[in-house]
DNA sequence: TTAGGTGCAAATCTTTTGCAGAAAG
DNA sequence: CTTTCTGCAAAAGATTTGCACCTAA
């Protein structure tokens, strides 16, 4: 984690930023709920109890900056709020959602599953893909496995 | 596009809604623009045409029920407004987009790349797809060609 | 006549910004 | 000192809601 934290601060250095102590409680937050897919709210609140002072504000300020330097990704799912995810060098560009339209849980699988589509997109119209972003609505397993249950249980 | 009209309408009164004159101007711009992918703004402004003294509200309510009722998809490519997208019968499903980021156009292709992936999901993850949303960020076919044509140019 | 709809304005919610002071090199 | 950063409060934008009136079965 330190080494993580480290790495953070150098790609903060090489563009002139600092790695603030506000910054750094909130990447601490981030890699330790790196599962979760946090709103700025939800870091704020978790940032709080690292740094009681901090502002809200800052936390949005720390996230677009960390946004733009692609240590972590700015993502939507449409519930009105955006969410935050590290993006570890292993995740990058490899990295799909399963979004459980009844829990709303948010499960990651990390396959690469679609650079063969990618070539096509090239060939096929001529369009460069820098990034994809692919998420699947639908019941997760936890679910699945309670209403298999249910209905054994003969509910 | 009448039939399609009639169509939604039936869908609307069979949930005891109505199809009224705002209402349908706003479908009538859907299909009008379904090509590009609305803003709420942008439906209201182009609906104003049609029936000036419609309100913003009345589109975010009509934008809301039709997509409660599948008959507009509801999306948010991360610039902080929601798009509407009409959900015709055969888009259904198999609808991704090609997001550039150099000119802000977005593309959509209607093949069907990932009912094979649907498949691994239920087997390996146990998890039934509902819907999914295959975004890429990239370098669109305009504004490849254009640089193309601006480096044969010598410039 | 009754439920569904509408326009308007106000309210709400997320995110951004201006500014004066604080921190770091 | 000078640049970067911060907290606060205010502003901005998108969306939702309360309410009184309207309209069609």
């Amino acid at each position: 984690m330190e080494a993580r934290i480290d790495k953070i601060k150098q790609q903060l250095q090489s563009q002139g930023y600092k790695l603030t102590p506000q910054r750094e409680a909130t990447v601490r937050v981030l890699l330790e709920n790196e599962e979760d897919h946090l709103s700025a709210e939800d870091v704020f609140m978790l940032v709080k109890d690292k740094a009681p002072e901090i502002g809200l504000a800052t936390v949005y300020r720390t996230l677009e900056l960390l946004s733009e330097l692609h240590v972590v990704e700015k993502m939507n799912f449409g519930d009105g709020v955006a969410r935050y995810d590290l993006r570890s060098d292993s995740a990058y560009h490899h990295h799909h959602h399963l979004i459980c339209v009844k829990c709303g849980a948010v499960d990651e699988i990390m396959e690469d599953w679609l650079t063969p589509l990618e070539e096509r997109l090239a060939v096929e119209y001529n369009f460069k893909v820098h990034d994809h972003r692919l998420d699947f609505q639908g019941i997760c397993h936890r679910c699945n496995e309670k209403e298999a249950k249910e209905s054994a249980d003969g509910k």
